[in-house]
DNA sequence: GATTCGTGGGC
DNA sequence: TGCCCAAGAAT
């Protein structure tokens, strides 16, 4: 049981909120979902980039709103073809997910990107953070967005840590609330996002270049170095998601069904094989065909 | 809460 | 060179 960090004070809080704003104006990034982007565009962008680099998804977002400019566009197309588009990003589930929102969209909301934290949660593939991003980014909307460079960058200013817990305290959503400016919080989100994804890095913070280093509790205190649990660094050569990787590839570079001897040449150990081959099945991300063959979704 | 789920780049 | 990390969600 951590003791909450003293609230700033007011005078802090203001200088904080008007540095982090003023930095963001001169040093973020160009990026497309940020140029004017429709709320389906963000919504792409928000789906691609969880738990993804922004260069690798630059390409594949460009592509995506090309062939795809609506949840009508998207929802009318296969969700085979969606997998097939999202290529190499990884969580293939994401582009299930996203296709089906699409579906949603269409069904429940006219084609039209709900702006509402409630209808954007009910989507799949949508939790708490993408639905405060959507709706702040795309709808100017008034939320705590946290993310994983929100996290650590309010973890040491105004905790003092060098990183956040394992997952979101009710302790650290209050703190997000009260941190929350009272108008233009869309663009603190955007802008704290920014500075920790540019300024305050996991690894290498630029504290020399941080325009609120001397409001940070973190460097006051020295860079205590964090002690908590940390997530298991997932292990990778030999693992299911190994496997269902190489089995997706050879479906996504196949125009069409791919006869089951053809699968099983990617992976050694049939039992792992099948199991993987199951899963992806049971996932929605691969479907049987005829008796011997598999496909992407059609 | 802890696990599972891809992929690739940086240090 | 391995290890850590990247705009999380669902179960």
């Amino acid at each position: 049981m951590t003791r909450a960090a003293a609230p700033f004070p007011v005078a802090d809080l203001v200088r904080l909120h008007e540095r982090v704003l003023e930095w963001f104006d001169v040093a973020q990034r160009d990026l497309p979902w940020r140029r004017d982007a429709s709320p389906w565009a963000v919504m792409v962008s928000e789906f691609m980039l969880q738990q993804t680099p922004v260069s690798r998804v630059l390409p594949v977002y460009e592509s995506w709103l090309q062939r795809w400019p609506s949840p009508a566009a998207l929802a009318a197309d296969s969700p085979g073809e969606a997998v097939r588009a999202w290529g190499r990003l990884g969580y293939p589930r994401r582009a299930l997910r996203l296709h089906a929102a699409a579906v949603a969209i269409v069904a429940h909301h006219g084609g039209e990107v709900p702006p509402a934290l409630d209808d954007l949660l009910a989507l799949p593939g949508v939790g708490s953070y993408t639905a405060a991003a959507i709706s702040s980014f795309a709808f100017a909307g008034r939320h705590v967005v946290l993310d994983t460079n929100v996290r650590r960058v309010f973890a040491r200013i105004a905790e003092g840590e060098q990183l956040p817990a394992t997952s979101v305290t009710s302790a650290e959503r209050g703190l997000a609330t009260a941190l929350l400016p009272a108008t233009e919080a869309h663009r603190w989100a955007a802008a704290t996002m920014e500075l920790g994804a540019l300024i305050c890095t996991a690894r290498s913070p630029r504290c020399t270049e941080c325009p609120v280093a001397d409001l940070c509790r973190w460097r006051a205190a020295g860079y205590p170095e964090y002690d908590g649990a940390r997530r298991p660094t997932q292990s990778w050569d030999g693992t299911d998601r190994q496997c269902r990787g190489r089995l997706l590839a050879v479906l996504r570079d196949s125009a069409g069904p791919v006869a089951k001897p053809q699968l099983d040449l990617v992976w050694p150990d049939a039992v792992q094989r099948e199991r993987a081959l199951d899963g992806l099945v049971a996932d929605g991300l691969v479907e049987p065909v005829g008796d011997d063959s598999f496909a992407l979704p059609g």
